[in-house]
DNA sequence: TTCTTTTATTGACAGTGGAAAATAAGGGCC
DNA sequence: GGCCCTTATTTTCCACTGTCAATAAAAGAA
């Protein structure tokens, strides 16, 4: 994070108002009595808390769409009727890219980290500077279409993978991108004109899960992602585990079957050696002898039928399973939440991946409820854009609770 | 925690005060500006902490021993001379007791810590009421040393195995002891007359190092014990790890070779099968043909060179290092601490450990402090203390940090 | 002695969030 | 319609925390 040019600012002035806005953000309408419930105040300081996010436009009364259509909570038809309060999305816009090596997505979203819009781009070359005109290229399409709405964008996050200081700004170092110490939050700032906030990708879709997903008000759960890479998320104690060296929740190289397949970081075996994307086509090559290019070819060939190809993915599941059942006896997570593009084969998956996790979680660690949803192509750059709203949102108070 | 007869009362009426009392306790004797520093808190906010606290006599003025000899922080000689606060280890007593399956250890030390008496009992039956019994028993020989002091027994710990609820004092299920949902806390308050607190066992020792050891002043370490059973605390974002299931930190269960021996927990080549005493003597009975009964027999069988029994502790050593580069590449903690019995062994499987862990660490996960540190027998009661003083200190503000 | 420098203390003070009481807003009931 | 009951929200104090800026204290140096 950085300071910033024409910065719109955010009125939750104390701790107390930043926790109520983070509560209505997750929990969606909520009644002022219960937001105080959840957040652990009074009723009379969510009062206090919500008038001026009310006057700022940041929150505003009445339920949202389906308010009374989800007949859950019956309404108990006797005393005062509560008056829902929710976050008016419209109220501010965020700009997330995230950056592979090859490619930069972008998405515009709301205040509720709804997706407005998204654009790819090529990145052609990887150098810090062309690499920066072309985030900043996208970003100012991104601009152009906000100016249609009256709303302001009120921050740019940026995900990438690697070793990031989300504090400093900086990018330690990303293997994919070959960058080193790049102050990008700062040079981003001053290329597109907004506050900026530089997360590592995985962290940054942990956080969209914390506030605006799975993981909405839970304070310890992991997110594991399957696709190219095996990465991992991990929340303890309500806050994304950032590791004391910024490297956390490298799930992809544990090593589980130590005679298995060599791994580019030199050891053999490791979950990513296994399932991820690389890993199964060349396997599935190997095997069927088909001549499969990428994943998409993989997952034909074993829906197919294909001999051979559904045993890959079945290791690669029973690798992913156990990788999840590791992170699930050293933490104890409430809830694993499995994502990544690699879910398009995760019927071929799922089973082995159930019952490796079942036979390796030790004790009540299998109570940990698994769940799977899909990862649609621009959810890296909405968690880049989750980390701005984040920054957005508890930058003023000095505070920094996630 | 329980409720409790006679309670001595701690005087850290606000949370600053019980962050301030945490910080000297942790940091030896210290000035009252760098407690500031070190707290987060102005020092006209340490001062006001700390009057209250030197007038109940948990705060003494003037360094401890040692005071001047460590010339580390060459004395300004410059400006009014600080003056020292440390706490006043004399102030208050704690009873803290670890059950085994077959035996109790329970030691009396100081507010710091300390271990003024350490006493073993067999445990000739361990269902609860008999444990219960035993416990007072042993209990009541510590309070009799105690009251030869002036100093008051302010609280009593108790460690367990397995999974402990601490907040309620309940001892949902022990294997080793064979209880389930014991009301330990409750129970030990009314036979030793003492606020009781009680945790897992493995948890307790991390509480010990956290404020007592090598963890002191660290928000993400880890402590792995290697003995009997091979466990790990976990401390991040400056907490201890539960687990929403109340399970955390099980590293003996994760499976290092899927080809290696079975386990008791249904798989196989867990590091626990491989590297607990008891797979250890198992296989060195086996390898070398010899009777060996215990793990005292078993290092000695490898210090004499006996053809074979090296292997088996380098074997264990990497299965070790497997399992803490795990911990690392997960949570990247500051700092890991090895202890436990097992350590007599060490110089058997230190290289070992320390090659595995490096080998399977990934990236910076690697530049993680790895550290040894034996463990007296009592050490475990210890860490019961250790629980029992943090509950003393942390209970009368509502608060509940670590 | 007086000055300088650093540490500790004091007292005024600005916010925070809580408790309790007051107020608001329905639906039933008579 | 008026009154009562219930629950939600708001108001009105108010206690309390920790900060700020000024001041005292405790040396050694000049």
């Amino acid at each position: 994070m950085r300071s910033t040019p024409h910065a719109e600012t955010f009125p939750a002035h104390t701790p107390a108002a930043a926790q109520v806005f983070t509560t209505v953000l997750s929990h969606g309408p909520l009644t002022r009595l219960e937001t105080g419930r959840r957040a652990g105040l009074s009723p009379a300081a969510v009062t206090k808390a919500v008038r001026p996010l009310l006057a700022a436009g940041y929150l505003v009364e009445g339920g949202g769409p389906g308010e009374a259509a989800e007949g859950e909570e019956a309404r108990p038809a006797l005393g005062r009727p509560a008056s829902l309060v929710r976050v008016n999305g419209e109220r501010a816009l965020f700009a997330g890219v995230k950056a592979t090596g090859d490619e930069l997505i972008a998405v515009l979203t709301d205040l509720c980290c709804r997706v407005r819009l998204a654009r790819r781009a090529p990145l052609r070359d990887r150098a810090p500077g062309p690499a920066l005109a072309a985030v900043t290229g996208l970003v100012h399409e991104l601009l152009a279409h906000a100016a249609e709405s009256h709303a302001p964008v009120a921050g740019l996050g940026i995900a990438v993978s690697g070793d990031v200081d989300r504090a400093e700004g900086v990018v330690r170092y990303s293997p994919f991108l070959d960058w080193r110490d790049v102050p990008l939050a700062e040079l981003a700032a001053t290329a597109c004109g907004l506050p900026v906030t530089v997360d590592n990708d995985v962290r940054a879709l942990t956080v969209a899960e914390q506030w605006f997903g799975a993981g909405a008000g839970l304070s310890d759960f992991a997110l594991v992602t399957v696709g190219a890479g095996i990465g991992c998320g991990l929340v303890v104690h309500g806050r994304v585990v950032a590791g004391a060296h910024g490297v956390a929740g490298e799930i992809g190289h544990l090593v589980v079957d130590p005679a298995g397949p060599p791994c580019h970081c030199g050891n053999h075996g490791c979950v990513e050696a296994i399932a991820g994307d690389a890993a199964i086509v060349a396997r599935i090559r190997e095997v069927t002898g088909c001549h499969v290019v990428d994943s998409a070819e993989a997952v034909a060939l074993a829906h197919q039928g294909v001999p051979g190809a559904r045993e890959v993915y079945a290791r690669a599941g029973e690798a992913i399973g156990r990788g999840i059942a590791t992170v699930a006896n050293l933490l104890g997570p409430e809830r694993v939440i499995i994502s990544g593009e690699g879910l398009a084969a995760y019927d071929l998956f799922a089973e082995q991946i159930r019952q490796a996790f079942t036979t390796a979680a030790f004790g009540s660690a299998a109570r940990c409820d698994v769940q799977t949803r899909p990862l649609p192509f621009e959810e890296w750059a909405r968690g880049a854009a989750a980390a701005a709203i984040q920054t957005f949102i508890t930058q003023h108070p000095s505070s920094g609770k996630g």
